[in-house]
Parts: structure tokens; sequence; C-alpha cells
DNA sequence: TCAATATTTCAATATCTATTGATATGTTAA
DNA sequence: TTAACATATCAATAGATATTGAAATATTGA
């Protein structure tokens, strides 16, 4: 992820409808939504207005698309968002270890667990119980 | 973060300057740095450029200010660059636990670690909490 | 108080972006 | 092959945004 990626997935994901759409297929995951479903989902937007919101977002490297029959089936490209997230907070806060910490959290949450991970944490941040 | 906030977030990440800024600040840390310093740092942008983006950083959420003497120290807002990770994030990839980790894993190597526990958890246990 | 420093505000202009409606392309089933 | 369905492209328009230079505000030291 260079600046200029990131500065095209900012823009992209700055406009109402295409960041519904890209939360949207974040939820979705691999498999993906077809563009008539998304654009069912967005307040039944004009088929013209959808394929401009999808073509920009697939310009800017989130989201990708496959033909399947009639329809294109657009999803998230994930490895691009880790990227722009990674991008946005890289060297951040250097000798204050605690500062940045939360988004770290937000971001741990974000999966569903496999069973059993081992995690490295920082204590202050664990509130587990003892379970 | 609500959807208004992540919008007005991201716009103002769109720009080239003001991307830079918030870049600039992430790394500088909660010492944060003047208005003077950062436009230095900005290929000398004009005072009345630089005041414009950073208040619009600063409107957006991104950025904090506070008056030193004569000058302003703008620093990043880490609890607002953590909510618009989590909210872009947010309930991804439904049963496919793999496909978002490389995005924790690029902001786990962004804080230096103090020297942390290495705890053996099942993950529905693990809620860590912002400090 | 005066001058110097640091930053912000304002108005004008140029550029970029989103939406609309019409039309075109590609795919499938009858 | 024709009709339908699904999506993309195009041109025009309206609205939003960044930059510039000049002027205003706030703070400090002489």
């Amino acid at each position: 992820m260079d600046e200029v990626q990131a500065l095209n997935a900012f823009a992209s994901l700055s406009q109402e409808t295409r960041l519904r759409i890209v939360r949207r297929l974040v939820i979705a995951g691999p498999d993906g939504l077809s563009a008539g479903a998304i654009g069912k989902a967005m307040d039944d937007a004009s088929s013209s207005r959808m394929s401009f919101h999808l073509s920009h977002l697939e310009h800017a490297g989130l989201v990708k698309s496959r033909r399947e029959g009639r329809s294109i089936i657009y999803s998230a490209a994930f490895p691009a968002l880790s990227g722009l997230v990674e991008f946005l907070m890289r060297d951040c806060c250097q000798g204050h270890p605690d500062v940045c910490n939360p988004a770290v959290a937000a971001l741990s949450s974000c999966c569903k667990p496999a069973q059993g991970a081992v995690r490295v944490l920082r204590q202050s941040n664990l509130r587990a119980s003892a379970t």
C-alpha cells in the first residue's frame, strides 16, 4: 500500500453509498454479493449509480469482482483493507506504547475466534475472566 | 464512531496534504507538533493552506489542538483513529475467521510492546478494552 | 504600546465529483 | 434467434472542494 493507493482508498470510502457497500461486503465475507443485491440493499439505487460506485471501489482496490452467470459478484478486498489500516498507523506513537493499542483491540474482536488461540497482549489490556 | 463521523474522517484522509499531516502526527505521538512545524514538513505550504487542512482534520475529529504560547500544537486523535478502524471492519467476514487477521497483525506490530504477558486463552474470553 | 511572530478567516476561482436518464453490452432461457 | 435480465458506459448538469493572496486575530518581547 503506497500513498497514492491509500488516497484513492480513502476517497472511495468518503462517499456514503460506497462506505455502506464496503461495510456490507466486509460483513458478507469472501462469498460477496451480486451488484443487483448490493443495489437493492442501498435504497434501490439506480444501476448506473451502483455501477459508478462499484467500479470506483474496484479501481481503488477495495473490492474485487467476478462474473457468475448474468451477475457480477463483488467482494471485499481484505488484504487492501488491512494494508490501508497498516499504512495509516505505521510507526505510530514512538515511545508511547499504550496510545494505539485500542486500535489493535478494536480489530482483534473483529474475527470470529479460532479456539485456543495464543495471543500476546499487554496485561493492562486484558480484562479476561478466569474461566 | 457513527457513519457521519466516519465519512468525514475518510473525506479528510483522502487529500494528500491531510493524509501526510495525519501520518506525521501519528508518528509524533501525543506530544504533537506546532502548525508551523507541520507546515514546514509539508513542502512549506502556505499558512492559509495549512490552516484550512488542519481545521478540516480537527472538524473531522482526527486531530486535536492546544495553544502553547504563540503556537498551536496539533496531535493525532488516537481514539478516533481506532474508532475508524473498528467502524470499517466491524462484524467482518462472518464464518471465515482467517480473512481479516492480517489487519490485526498489521496493527499489532504498530506499538512497541511493553513487557507483555504471554497468555493462552480461549479467544471468547478476550474482550480487550481501551485503557 | 509597538513591532514581530503564529495562525486563522475571507472571497474568488479553478477543479473535481456524484447523479440522472438514455443507451449499449453481455448472458441466459424459451 | 428473440426476449429478458443484469450490468456498464456516456454526456450533461449540479454541487462540493482546494488553492491563492490579502487581511484579520491573537500572543509575546522590546
